[in-house]
DNA sequence: ATCAATAATGAAGTGACTTCACTATGTACT
DNA sequence: AGTACATAGTGAAGTCACTTCATTATTGAT
């Protein structure tokens, strides 16, 4: 049977369902959430942030990050250092630990991606490619970062 | 560029995180969350259930159907009945509000998936299927519901 | 008649997140 | 300098998803 557009959007919510059930449980392995996980991609990618900032790239509220950044430090992940010019601001930055977390994360994605994907013929990597990004121009509000 | 495993994983994972956000809004804006809106889904399918089974079917404790179900009654889109048979059981029908709003889930979905899918290639869409297919049968763990 | 399994619910707790009020600073304007 | 407003972080309190641990009705099976 060839392409449904319902059954691929099926399938799309499906992989919303539980593939997101699967990374949350992969996380709670290594103690981590969904959120603060995020804290340290964001932090591994763009280097040290203040707090108001970080809140700004995950999308929350300032008061929100403070509660992810506290359980993140007691954790030893991250580090909060007074910011060198603006004396309001607190610096956030990866420990040696949180840079481990952080790379453990890019691996393990990489590695799960060859060893599931690494088969299928490119034509079909990129087609999907192109039906995610599809959906992705057309359904979604993104978190603006444009020009 | 042809595919790259890593990039369509990232692309899965882009989608859980924005289509997931999109589809909890859509839900918003009709006053249901993702969970909720799973029961009456899962109500819609199968037909009354006793709560306990509804917890089963929802993947959660029947402590939580309890909540979840109050909300929905309350909302006018379920209804609670003795059950025929057992009276320690009660019965969770959708009501006509509930049975409308399913409907509405149904056809926005298939909607939307003409729309936004409706002039991509056969074959890209199937690729798609048999990539998320794929994904799914690898990574995930899936609420069991064998023979 | 009795006793263990079962259906639902109260109580209390966790994690994600919010809004609102408040403190400490920075900035700008006179 | 002096006043006034904006900004960074945090305490307090609340919502929603979801849990575990009693406790109360029943059921079923001996």
């Amino acid at each position: 049977m060839a392409g449904d557009p319902v059954e691929v959007f099926d399938k799309a919510f499906e992989l919303v369902a539980r593939l997101g059930e699967a990374m949350r449980q992969a996380l709670a392995e290594r103690g981590l959430t969904a959120s603060r996980a995020e804290v340290i991609y964001v932090l591994a990618r763009d280097g040290a942030l203040v707090q108001r900032e970080l809140a700004q790239a995950l999308g929350c509220t300032p008061r929100h990050v403070t509660g992810l950044v506290d359980t993140l430090q007691h954790g030893g992940l991250v580090e909060r250092r007074p910011h060198p010019t603006d004396r309001r601001a607190i610096s956030v930055a990866l420990t040696e630990r949180g840079a481990d977390t952080a790379r453990w994360m890019t691996d393990s994605r990489r590695q799960s991606a060859r060893a599931i994907l690494g088969d299928l013929p490119d034509a079909d990597l990129a087609a999907f490619v192109r039906v995610a990004d599809r959906i992705l121009n057309e359904v979604v509000p993104a978190t603006e970062n444009p020009a």
